[in-house]
DNA sequence: CACTTGACCTGTCCGC
DNA sequence: TGCGGACAGGTCAAGT
């Protein structure tokens, strides 16, 4: 379930693999993973080089040189792997373990490069897209405009924070973090994990928190992100980064999967609960 | 209007 | 062992 921290982790991969190489094949299987305009796809991105990637919540964009982009939405099940015309799998692999054969079920679209490097996005679920659009369109998609602020830029301030919390005053706190024109690029995994560190309970009404209370959470949404990031995200299930590995945040993660363990702060046992329509870790002692 | 829930999907896990 | 159902959650549409 990639968040913020997970794109953030495949879009520097990809700035590694894959700028300025140029596309010389596209295939896909799955129209709603791939929807676009084949013509256009000819047009714009068949024979085009790849000028630099980018990322905007948890959208990645990866620019040509056609000044047309593909945006892509990983969603639940999305990976964006890069593997170069030399790598081989199977037993003897340095990451046998971490990188597995592709194409394989889950794959949707494969461009391949000009050196015979390829980049697959695999989606299981089907959930994720990868569409192709001018550059300058990119701004001016509904989406993008309805955005909030990226939590690790200078522009999201604690200021900024609470007026945009104050629009949903009623709502519980935890669907509040995950509206993403709110804040961009919080998902589950990083909504619970900072909750826990700033000592709320997921349900706690907007208008029930204290200016500090809202100080400390403000400040450790960006400690969480940050620390994942490091970390290279979280992988629950599906999660692997533009090498094909695995991030390491759950390691370090207090509560998220965590149900029926020691709170590390208290030792009371987290529940998990559901908050938002979504899966919910709690210490009922730390978080109230 | 403010807020919550269901649909979109498939693989995995649990209980019978 | 097989099978049905619950569950995983990002976003948008539909419902309350």
């Amino acid at each position: 379930m990639p968040e913020l921290p997970e794109v953030e982790t495949v879009k520097i991969g990809l700035q590694k693999f894959i700028v300025g190489k140029r596309i010389s094949t596209i295939n896909y299987d799955w129209p709603k993973s791939f929807p676009n305009d084949i013509s256009i796809v000819e047009s714009y991105a068949h024979q085009s080089t790849i000028t630099s990637i980018r990322r905007r919540a948890k959208i990645l964009i990866i620019d040509l040189d056609s000044e047309y982009s593909f945006i892509v939405h990983l969603k639940m099940t999305g990976q964006l792997v890069y593997i170069s015309q030399t790598e081989k799998f199977g037993a003897g692999h340095p990451n046998e373990s971490l990188i597995r054969p592709l194409p394989d079920t889950s794959t949707r679209v494969t461009l391949t490069f000009g050196d015979g490097s390829k980049l697959f996005f695999n989606d299981q679920r089907k959930f994720g897209w990868m569409k192709l659009i001018p550059t300058e369109a990119i701004s001016s998609l509904v989406f993008f405009q309805k955005l909030g602020p990226e939590p690790l830029e200078n522009v999201f301030t604690s200021q900024l924070f609470q007026s945009n919390i104050n629009r949903r005053p009623n709502a519980a706190i935890k669907a509040v973090l995950l509206d993403q024109t709110i804040l961009a690029g919080v998902g589950n995994i990083y909504a619970d994990e900072s909750l826990w560190a700033a000592y709320i309970h997921p349900t706690r009404p907007v208008k029930t928190l204290s200016a500090n209370e809202v100080l400390l959470l403000h400040k450790e949404l960006k400690d969480v992100l940050r620390l994942a990031i490091k970390k290279g995200g979280s992988t629950d299930r599906n999660y692997v980064n533009a090498e094909g590995k695995k991030g390491s945040y759950l390691q370090f993660a207090r509560v998220f999967r965590r149900e029926n363990l020691p709170c590390p702060r208290c030792g009371a046992l987290i529940i998990k609960t559901r908050v938002a329509s979504r899966g919910t870790h709690i210490c009922l002692v730390c978080q109230v």
